[in-house]
DNA sequence: TATGAATGAGGGTTCATTCAT
DNA sequence: CATGAATGAACCCTCATTCAT
């Protein structure tokens, strides 16, 4: 048992090679900025392959994006915070989200793509695609850390779940841009580096978070 | 009289005419997806007459990035804030910020285009073109605001200047996208309107720069 | 057998064909004058692709330019002047030249047009390039025959072997230049042709190498 | 008598500033990389107004190329050469003809630039126009010395005087040519500078004329 | 006479995509 | 399954030229 095992294992493999050098490229060049000859050259595979296995740059750009929420699920979960606070969890989560796109910002940059491309194209359903449902899954993970601050009190009272859920992806999504596209700027403008950034971020989000004093 | 001032002024209505239609292009197709030749057919011009305007398609852009920073200082200016408190100063500034960039998506795609070019092109100074003086200036109120509060108590101590500056760019950023692209998203989702999401997000701020209780 | 070989085949006649159609129109428009649009038309092939088989138009016209000075070569070395003097040998290279470049003025409009880009792009080394081997070749083996009718008589002493090289460049094409742009020209006012202007433009070579008497 | 004079001496003025502003940027950038817009910015007039002076580029063109012909004819005529043997005086003014258009390159340019329009356009009558009059004279003026180099002995009998007038043109073409084009690779490969090339074509031009012994 | 403003046509090049094999 | 080869459409930009004023 086997060959078709096989096949569809090496088909695996292959898919994943060109998910590989699309990131790499990605990463160099942002989305926009890879072709799908580049990636053609890169993966030493004819371009019309590539259509093979991805149904155009859009689906491939959609493939990183989603590979990048499922990774981020992942090590939301691999960490146990069964003890800690619902304060602590939230943060823990948020502490990750950074430390995850700084690590991989082609995850950032497919995401991005992929959240501008629905603004004008208007998918049909929101969050209901594969990829969506992983989104849908790690914000959950943070909104029962919210609501378990709350209850235990942690977390002041008063809070909006969904608020919160909202104004972390939009702090983690200015924090990254900025470090991404202006740390250079602002270390020579204000000298903060990427590292100190992040923590006042962090920072500010535990202010909104605590229980006020 | 005054056939040349007449002319003058055709010439700056013309130059207004194309960029007006440049932003309703940008604003539906984002930067990179408005092309000299939409923008040539919208304006009813020819193409080689936008270049009699503008240098190249950055240079347009530029200008419509600049344009929007002078707005935006213009209505940073309009208020008087003599009376108020350092952190009411802030506050004020950043509300009317995200009023503005919400009600000119155009300015902000803009601008984000021309910093990202800044990236890779390294201009000599950062901040130091013509536009980047509005910028700074902009900038600098702020950190005036933030300055006085400190002073005055209005404002914790132990805040960096300069993290604020940073953290408050990273938070209108992030915030303008989350209106921009997922707004729709989160009505269905959250149900959260843009300006639940913008109040919220100036919460976040006041409780980030409140001297604590 | 071989599907391979024939795809290469096809290839290469389509390269080929790419480089007749080339031709022909610079032969009637010259090199400037060869637009891509032009030669896609002409070829009935899609703009896109001939940049397939050439990196860009200068490398289109390279390519004739190399192709003209590889066939001139040939025609160089398929005549055996073994028992010939240095001084016959010379003037039967270059009464073959001219015959060249009277057949194939393409050839000359390539080569100068790629003579004139180096100009201000200023290759590593002149001569170095893969095209300029042979040329450098064939201006060796002309030097060849100087150096050895000097030596053994056929053509006068004093004579220093870089100049002759350069002024039979220039002879050659001064009088390229004059046969293709003003033999009309000059059949109409001197009632000479072509072939007059040729054999003189030997003679007097023939003049300034002899050995005086 | 004034002011329609003034008129005219004005016109007269602006249309040489025009030149001299054209001849400049040619130098520069060759005929084909001089562009109307530029001459508009160097003149510090209107493009249209460029248009009053000469009909079109290639009008003007025309008129740089007519000014050298003039000149050189000139320059032709300044010398006193009764003294001088036919032989002497024809190699005289090519000496002159020489120095004159490697002091002016523009003047080559332009002459060359009209010359192969002329290839494809097939102007109306061949040295029909004003500046080819010109040319007619000058040429005349190297036939005569040609002529009575021979009569008197000085130039070996034998010689076709259209033959050499052709030829003349040819190489003081190919010298011109090789001078301006290719001068540093020459200078790289050959060690030969302009000064020498120069003199090595007179003395081929030499030889030939020369009774041979 | 001189100009500001405009234009049509075309320049070379690159893109994502799709055939037939 | 994979490819070589091809394509249409678009890209930004520049040219010489010509209006109305």
């Amino acid at each position: 048992m086997g060959i078709v095992e096989r096949k569809s294992r090496e088909k695996d493999q292959r898919r994943t090679a060109i998910l590989e050098a699309a990131k790499i490229l990605i990463a160099k060049h942002g989305v926009e900025g890879m072709s799908m000859n580049q990636l053609a050259e890169s993966t030493e595979l004819n371009k019309a392959t590539l259509y093979l296995y991805f149904n155009d740059k859009d689906d491939l750009v959609d493939a990183v994006s989603y590979e990048g929420l499922v990774r981020l699920e992942k090590e939301h979960q691999e960490t146990d915070r069964q003890i800690l606070s619902g304060f602590e969890k939230v943060l823990d989560l948020v502490r990750l989200t950074f430390a995850f796109y700084k690590r991989y910002p082609v995850y950032f940059f497919a995401l991005n793509h992929q959240e501008r491309r629905k603004e004008t194209e208007r998918l049909d359903t929101p969050f209901a695609a594969k990829g969506n449902e992983t989104a849908s899954r790690i914000f959950e993970k943070i909104a029962e850390g919210v609501r378990q601050g709350i209850e235990e009190g942690s977390i002041r009272t008063g809070i909006d779940v969904n608020v919160v859920l909202v104004l972390l992806y939009a702090q983690i999504y200015g924090v990254m841009h900025t470090i991404y596209a202006k740390e250079d700027i602002y270390q020579d403008l204000f000298h903060l580096d990427s590292v100190t950034i992040e923590r006042s971020a962090l920072e500010i989000i535990a202010y909104y978070l605590k229980t006020g004093h």
